[in-house]
DNA sequence: TGCCAATATTCCAAATTCGGTATATATTGA
DNA sequence: TCAATATATACCGAATTTGGAATATTGGCA
């Protein structure tokens, strides 16, 4: 019943990769994308500055959310993990799914 | 394919309620509990603080994972939203069985 | 009314996160 | 070797998050 702290504290790690925006639509890009990316197509389709792209792939393969191959100078990126995948697509089927009155505040406190 | 912005940034909210570990350790409280719980309960049983407690069931309760009941001077709480709670189990259940070598860092940077 | 127990809120400091700007690194080709 | 391109990293300041300590609020009861 009682989880142990160990993985409590895995989950929590993971969930705060998910929580940010950047992240998810890189993810959601990625999910959507047949195949293989590099981050120059990355940067252009989703209109993101390049180091914050370079920087969130690497928070996401750090996790091994994601997973990538090098050539030339050219740095391709793939989803890894189709289980969080699978998780994030449930997720953003219940927000859409979700019929609530307000929407939620922007920060927590 | 592309997921509009809004439900982009509501599911990196709901991430970032769960991506707390007192946060999560309250909601498994509650998820194997029969029925709903007073406060004072679940700062005995969890072992933290009592502002602790009741500042993160207020965001809990602000993000509609939970809901309360008031009696006399003490407030119950009980999980509401069975969908997050089913999005939850899965990801310990992922995490249980993810079986990677290193565990993953502390912190995203 | 006055005290006590239960819960919520406020305030604070330390830690973390984020995107931007600048810079570093690496690879290709002339 | 030198320049250009692609990607990664370092650094910074602003904003957010967190738990602890103190305090406020609320309801029950003598």
């Amino acid at each position: 019943m009682n989880q142990p702290d160990d993985l409590i504290n895995e989950a929590a790690k993971i969930y705060k990769v998910l929580s940010n925006s950047t992240r998810i639509r890189i993810l959601y890009y990625l999910r959507h994308h047949n195949g293989e990316v590099d981050v120059k197509t990355i940067v252009n389709d989703l209109q993101l500055s390049q180091p914050v792209v370079s920087k969130q792939l690497g928070i996401l393969r750090r996790y091994q959310l994601v997973c990538s191959r090098k050539s030339g100078t050219r740095v391709f990126y793939i989803l890894d993990d189709p289980h969080i995948v699978q998780l994030t697509d449930d997720m953003i089927e219940h927000v859409k799914h979700e019929i609530k009155g307000e929407p939620h505040p922007k920060n927590l406190y």
